[in-house]
DNA sequence: TTGTATTGGATAGTGTAACTATCCATAATG
DNA sequence: CATTATGGATAGTTACACTATCCAATACAA
């Protein structure tokens, strides 16, 4: 296909094609004469991956290069590949000689603790943000937490492809793509089970159509309980 | 305090501390005189909270002043601010009228489906992106991660503070700061069971210095961090 | 009391990231 | 043969998150 039919298919404007065919992100077209080339399914492939990698996990343009070229150039390692990609998602910290929170969370759990592990850079850095502002992880948090963790890491893992070329993609990807999905789902299970616990008791007007009805989340449609309804509600400047 | 004690505190420069102020996601000191202010622990909290939300959750300015706004003041209802707190947490999706593959998943998991929650949005735009790529949600893997996210969320709203004016706080910070800390433990535990599982194959020999190699975990090069055939008597064992 | 430092407030400047737009010479297509 | 599309290069744009400078008015220390 020509470059306006990937366009066309992948919904990217040119000039951002040829940007990512800049910053190394998109393997050019295969030439065909001087001045023309092919594009196929895996530019439509890649672009998308681009896309997911950036919208949704929320990486930079550099960091999905440091990722892409993870799954381009497949090491045999895969322990130290995804260690790669573990360092190239968010938090990012800098390497320090101890991470005193992640060391009591993974002895908690029964799990190595390995300073050079990028995550556990980024365990130490959200367990401090938590604890910096009043939500401390107490260790029952943190052994549940790790628990499930633990359990969905298992399930990943066991349904990993056969062929050894596939792993580290597998891995690679698997990783980035379903923290949001399991993020989602977290969020909605608040919402789902809020909705059924404090769907009614405390607050309540005069003309509240019986509130102690159902344990569906909000089938009424006022304004207000409207969870993404107004924007920004603030008293801004700007 | 002072300003200059509020930057020492804080650790973060005037400048910046003043575009805060600007932008109003910190409050302005209380005037002492008609050139002076008073900062106090308000003002140090708030910080760590903004540089929290930034940093270790990834929200812009823009978004962090949202989430702020919600806690500063508080809607009784806390399932729409619940909501609205969701809203202001990335993947970023504009509001369709229907999200298939996330009704599709919430009907599996027996939770209620609403397309005017954001995070059924967020859900429906994380698992396009994993089809897109080629690692597809299937129901097993819906279920599974769905379960587990909604007994950690069970764990969550458990342990919510009594006082309804911290509810909200707890409810929209909890849900956005320990995000990464499960994300954080979900590739630990990838990392920590690859390593038992794969950590033989083609490894580096013994006393190879590998300088290619600096920032890469290799847990296996040393038995300190190795916990090997089970000698820790953790919870993890399933 | 005098002089230096600090403050609040305003405004302008910086650096990076991720595009977006324009130009051009050729090459494919109708 | 005229039109349109393409690849390649380069320049411009927008948004964001600061950072720096300036200034007049204190605060406070000597």
């Amino acid at each position: 296909m020509r470059v306006s039919e990937l366009v066309r298919r992948s919904g990217v404007p040119l000039a951002t094609i040829k940007y990512y065919v800049r910053e190394g992100l998109l393997m050019p077209g295969s030439p065909t004469g001087a001045r023309q080339a092919e594009y196929d399914d895996v530019h439509v492939r890649r672009i998308r991956l681009i896309r997911a990698l950036t919208d949704v996990v929320g990486l930079s343009l550099q960091r999905t290069r440091d990722v892409l070229a993870l799954i381009d150039r497949p090491d045999p390692d895969l322990f130290a590949t995804l260690g790669r990609a573990v360092a190239a998602l968010p938090p990012y910290e800098t390497q320090r000689e101890d991470y005193p929170r992640a060391r009591a969370a993974l002895a908690l759990l029964g799990q190595v603790y390995d300073p050079r592990y990028p995550a556990v850079g980024q365990l130490e850095r959200a367990l401090e943000a938590a604890e910096a502002i009043g939500i401390p992880p107490t260790p029952e948090r943190i052994a549940v937490y790790g628990e499930h963790a633990r359990a969905i890491a298992e399930y990943d893992l066991a349904h990993a492809p056969e062929e050894p070329a596939n792993v580290i993609e597998y891995a690679v990807l698997g990783t980035a793509l379903y923290e949001p999905v399991l993020a989602a789902l977290r969020r909605l299970a608040h919402q789902d089970i809020a909705s059924r616990r404090l769907a009614s008791p405390p607050r309540r007007s005069a003309g509240d159509p019986d509130p102690s009805d159902d344990e569906r989340p909000d089938p009424d449609d006022d304004e207000r309980t409207r969870p993404g309804a107004d924007e920004s509600p603030g008293p801004r400047a700007r």
